[in-house]
DNA sequence: TTCTATGCAAACGATTTGCAGGGAG
DNA sequence: CTCCCTGCAAATCGTTTGCATAGAA
């Protein structure tokens, strides 16, 4: 993957080999703000910004993506490990979907509007089984 | 309207008769920004603040419902008028979509996994139909 | 009179940007 | 040697909050 950057014309340093390790590493659903957290424990001189910046690079290399899992917070991935994501507004829980779980619902509106939903850039939100049970 | 936020113990005062004005004069989608600039017009001295507390009141009594359309801007509606958006990534155009779209979506996941989605308060993002030609 | 609602300014969280210096190629 | 990348600080956007006062009931 860093030869993939260095062959894209994307120089590779030492706070972007930290930040593709931090995601490899990474259970899924991480924010910038927690990639930074992980990286600063190795290297404290990794600067937020510069995390930002590099997901923005990876981002439009196409190995990272990002989804919206409601307010405010995104979380990123690698790209190959994408998936659809529901999030409990009650408790913030994050369940992973197959990616087909609107696949009805995408065929029809695009054939009745021409709208073309992106199903993994925000998730969906609710109330999981638990949290559903007491509002 | 104003009558049901005196008798739910709220008081009527100037900003609030003009936030609940605007919000019945409004197209649909409109920001807390839009409703504060349009009462402006007449009454400058209605403060920002004041508009998204009023919002949050009526919110509280069930009256309006605001939806996020993706990054940052919410848009707030009367929740009489309520129904599901799509917003184009590309143009920033709202679809209204029927208050069924994800029917069988929200009833196979909530048979599966029991996740109980809340298809109002985030739009789906996507692409218009002409934004989804020049990709 | 009482206590909620308001204006203002300042705080907020997540992210972005301008700048001048550092380091990859 | 050239430019991209970085750290830092400051700016941004949408929204919220603390405060002292105006005003609805």
């Amino acid at each position: 993957m860093l030869e993939g950057l260095r062959a894209a014309g994307v120089r590779v340093t030492a706070a972007r080999r930290a930040v593709v390790h931090a995601l490899v590493d990474a259970d899924d659903h991480v924010t910038a703000d927690e990639l930074a957290e992980r990286i600063a424990d190795r290297q404290p001189d990794v600067h937020r910004s510069t995390v930002y910046r590099t997901l923005d690079a990876l981002e439009r290399l196409g190995v990272v993506t990002h989804v919206h899992l409601g307010h405010g917070r995104a979380v990123y991935h690698l790209t190959d490990r994408m998936h659809q994501h529901a999030v409990c507004e009650g408790c913030g829980l994050v369940v992973e979907l197959g990616d087909d779980v609107l696949g009805e619902v995408q065929a029809r509106l695009e054939r009745e509007t021409g709208f073309v939903v992106d199903p993994h850039h925000f998730a969906l939100v609710g109330r999981c089984r638990h949290c559903a049970q007491r509002v």
